[in-house]
DNA sequence: TATTGTTATACTCTATAACTATA
DNA sequence: TATAGTTATAGAGTATAACAATA
């Protein structure tokens, strides 16, 4: 397995710029991690946006899914901690989600200042057609990169955010 | 040069979490590109912000330094078009930038309507102590990921970036 | 006293419409 | 009419303080 190093891959000017002048120089940027990595965030949410726009959910809202569907019974506290979001702001995703009918909160039995929240059906079945949507997605970064540099590049994030 | 493919690094729960409970199965989250991607930026950036905060600038105060600093001479538009910014977004960048004396707008001869801007000298000052931390963080990444790794990771963001 | 969920709030980032002055 | 810069504004996303209920 290869992996071109070099910096220029013809990236120099967006896509979308417009203007039909000189591209310009932004080698100082291009080859310093946090400015490719914010692009290519910007690419693949817009992608998301696109794909999950039949679905209406939000990256927030298709994270909780994926993580209440996957750890049923936890509270809202875990499911927030463990996704990087404050609790005050994962209030709203599940007021969202509840109103929509693919959330329950239960005030816990144990303890009974906690929320234990799972899937409906409906959120299920929702979830099940995000999985097929997110397949596509992943196809499509397997089409650009290749399936075994995708892998590597999900292996590169994961340490990168210990940083 | 050989990449670990398997998902699991041990960062199945975040390390700020604060609970001391079971971490939680994120499995169908971390293995998708967009998950990890969130994560590493949200944890570049504020690596970012640390190393920047002597110099008070943020990554589009910073963004905007290098290029016009590449590229002295084009205008307001082309600038913010490359970068990836709105026009009327980068109004406020540039307002700022000249407010501190870091860059200076200047109206264009040929074409009366266009701003053609530059860094002043004292800009150029910051973006040389700016371009010291950027070469300190590299530097961290490397030691995380490795150089070449590193070197890797910013070609599949560029790629990625063109989804 | 500490924690869970919540409200309120503020600050940043981003996106769009519309104005002005030039072309 | 079209474009560069600008203004105003609205919507996300994110951050902290503080409160009520519970432990």
């Amino acid at each position: 397995m290869t992996f071109r190093t070099d910096a220029d891959l013809g990236l120099v000017e967006e896509p979308d710029a417009g203007s039909p002048s000189d591209p310009l120089d932004l080698s100082g940027l291009t080859s310093i991690v946090g400015y490719p990595l914010r692009r290519a965030q910007m690419a693949v949410f817009e992608d998301f946006a696109r794909r999950f726009a039949a679905l209406d959910l939000t990256p927030a809202q298709y994270s909780a899914l994926v993580a209440i569907g996957d750890n049923p019974g936890r509270n809202q506290s875990e499911i927030a901690g463990a996704l990087g979001i404050q609790r005050p702001n994962f209030v709203a995703v599940m007021d969202e989600l509840e109103r929509r009918g693919l959330a329950e909160r239960t005030r816990s039995g144990a303890d009974r200042r906690s929320n234990a929240v799972a899937l409906t059906s409906a959120g299920r079945a929702l979830l099940a057609r995000g999985r097929v949507e997110q397949a596509a997605s992943e196809a499509a970064i397997d089409a650009l990169l290749g399936p075994e540099t995708r892998a590597a590049l999900v292996t590169m994030l994961l340490r990168l955010a210990t940083l």
